[in-house]
DNA sequence: ATGGCCTGATCTTCAGGA
């Protein structure tokens, strides 16, 4: 089973390259993120005909994630059990479901803007929230992950420069403990190969010629439990589907799994 | 080419992204 997360940066600009990426790759379940669209607007027809089911929990202009399989999706759970909220709203950050064998989330953690703004308390919040949904399935014997964006560079070699992260977000020690205590759930980071260059990179900033500079950050993660990672047989990150006019921010992280 | 983004909505300017 091929299984994928890619955040797009809009689902409704990003439809095309996605429903061609779908085709070429034989992707059997992708994690989206920020589908950045309504319920309504997201685009379940088109992938109906191209043989996927989806799941989506969007509410407009902002976040928005989504489950797209051709391999079954039952018994969703729209939302994060526990989410802390931003100023009194629960965003559409995380939505999760049964895929064939494996149980699935797909997760956009809040990005947390500056170390001292408040979204930044709210991102770390919000993780000890994943935490406490995810352990049950985590600590289970059905394989199980919780791909996305983390917005969190794990390490220092996850950012193309840490001398330009002083003080900044996706990088301070609080965050990676966060990543820390997820992974103490019983969960590994199962890290991709890069197609090129020496460090899986999934972000490059569409500013200042970061993806042709190699500017960019380990950030798309696949949490997997241990009958998911042993089940893993390769992992790498698609920049192909990076370059040219139209793509998104992100690449796609793609995992085969023997299941 | 010596400087260079993209998205959708509040829609010709903005917030947000990371």
């Amino acid at each position: 089973m091929r299984i994928a997360t890619w955040n797009v940066n809009s689902i409704t600009a990003r439809l095309p390259r996605l429903l061609a990426w779908l085709e070429s790759t034989g992707t059997d379940v992708l994690c989206v993120q920020e589908t950045k669209c309504t319920a309504e607007q997201f685009p379940a027809d088109e992938l109906r005909e191209l043989g996927y089911e989806s799941a989506v929990n969007a509410t407009g202009r902002w976040n928005g994630v989504a489950l797209i399989s051709r391999v079954g999706l039952e018994d969703v759970v729209t939302g994060l059990p526990g989410d802390p909220g931003y100023e009194g709203v629960h965003e559409p950050r995380a939505i999760s479901a049964t895929c064939g064998p494996a149980r699935v989330w797909s997760v956009y953690v809040p990005n947390g803007r500056e170390v001292d703004h408040p979204h930044y308390a709210y991102k770390l919040q919000w993780f000890e929230a994943l935490k406490a949904a995810v352990a049950g399935d985590a600590g289970g014997s059905r394989p199980f992950a919780v791909m996305g964006d983390y917005n969190v560079a794990p390490t220092d070699d996850d950012v193309w420069d840490i001398s330009l992260f002083d003080g900044a977000t996706h990088v301070t020690p609080a965050e990676r403990a966060a990543l820390a205590e997820l992974r103490e759930t019983g969960l590994s980071d199962v890290v991709p190969r890069p197609l090129k260059y020496d460090h899986p990179f999934t972000y490059w900033d569409y500013r200042q010629l970061g993806f042709p500079k190699n500017r960019g950050m380990r950030i798309d993660l696949v949490y997997g439990n241990e009958p998911f990672a042993k089940a893993v047989k390769d992992s790498y990150v698609d920049r192909e589907e990076r370059k040219g006019k139209g793509a998104s921010d992100h690449a796609p992280v793609v995992v085969d799994l023997d299941v």
